[in-house]
DNA sequence: CTATTATAGACAACTTGATTGTCGTTTGCG
DNA sequence: CGCAAACGACAATCAAGTTGTCTATAATAG
């Protein structure tokens, strides 16, 4: 087997997809049409305390006016919340809504479904050494998800 | 842990960026500026066959246009060869120059080189069912790569 | 206390990679 | 022969970013 280091980059990136468009699916057919990767980890950072554009842009390492138009569909879709700031009238505060987070929660449950599966398929051992072996691999570094078709783009 | 689905997929991607920010670098510091992984994978399928632009886009799961494109950007930094079929005027004949190859071939070795670093890093036997494990989650299906920014991006 | 500097968010123009739609040319088949 | 199908070109559009500029507000230095 000749290539099998960019075999390996392409396993991965399939088990991802495979991943993510099932997930996608999952929420398209209960009725979450259109929450795409990016939105739920969008929503995630404002959870976790992004609470305003340009604080988000910073999490996600994104410019604050890519953040500011995700949050524009968040807010659209209902599934974010953005109201001024008492304290400081330039912020407009985030919020994730009541059904924000009942999308992050049907997001998780599909994830989570999905894992299972795969520890049926390889079993339970098996997929928790790759979770381990992939840990080492990545490290600690953040990984940034956005970044207009960056499988094709230049990396900064 | 409770969100240990989504936070397989996010491994798996950060593998997967790990392993291309890092084949592109290098390529980068060889002299071959701004390849990336779809100029690869281009070259591949046509050195693999697909002879003209509309099929390179049907393997490649890509409009003939878009195939075009990358093609026309193939050919002008030298990696692929166009002219026009003899036998059907209707066709431009694809090739992959030596240049080409050298790059696919430096490409290669760079994931072959990061792979052996991955043994080092978790140990051959891991390694090797860490693959094996991908290629029974992943199955044949084929990876599609492209789609711009499709991790944002509506899956057909 | 005021003047400068920094930050938030809006708006606009541009970039990249892909898509769809249309068109002229060439081929190949009934 | 004649017409449908396939090839590549061109143009318009889309999606998700980016940079750059602008106004309003806040914070800080003198």
């Amino acid at each position: 087997m000749s290539r099998s280091g960019a075999e390996l980059a392409l396993l991965l990136l399939g088990a991802y997809r495979r991943m993510v468009d099932e997930v996608v699916a999952g929420l398209e057919s209960q009725g979450y049409s259109d929450v795409r990767p990016v939105h739920e980890f969008a929503m995630r950072a404002i959870a976790a305390g992004a609470d305003s554009a340009s604080e988000l842009g910073r999490r996600v390492s994104v410019s604050k006016q890519a953040a500011a138009k995700t949050i524009a569909i968040l807010v659209e879709r209902g599934y974010v919340d953005r109201e001024t700031d008492p304290a400081d009238a330039r912020r407009k505060r985030l919020d994730v809504t009541p059904l924000g987070f009942e999308v992050m929660r049907a997001g998780e449950a599909l994830f989570e479904e999905l894992r299972e599966s795969f520890e049926r398929e390889i079993g339970a051992s098996e997929l928790s050494s790759l979770e381990a072996a992939l840990k080492t691999l990545v490290g600690n570094s953040a990984v940034r998800i956005e970044a207009p078709g960056w499988v094709a783009q230049e990396l900064d």
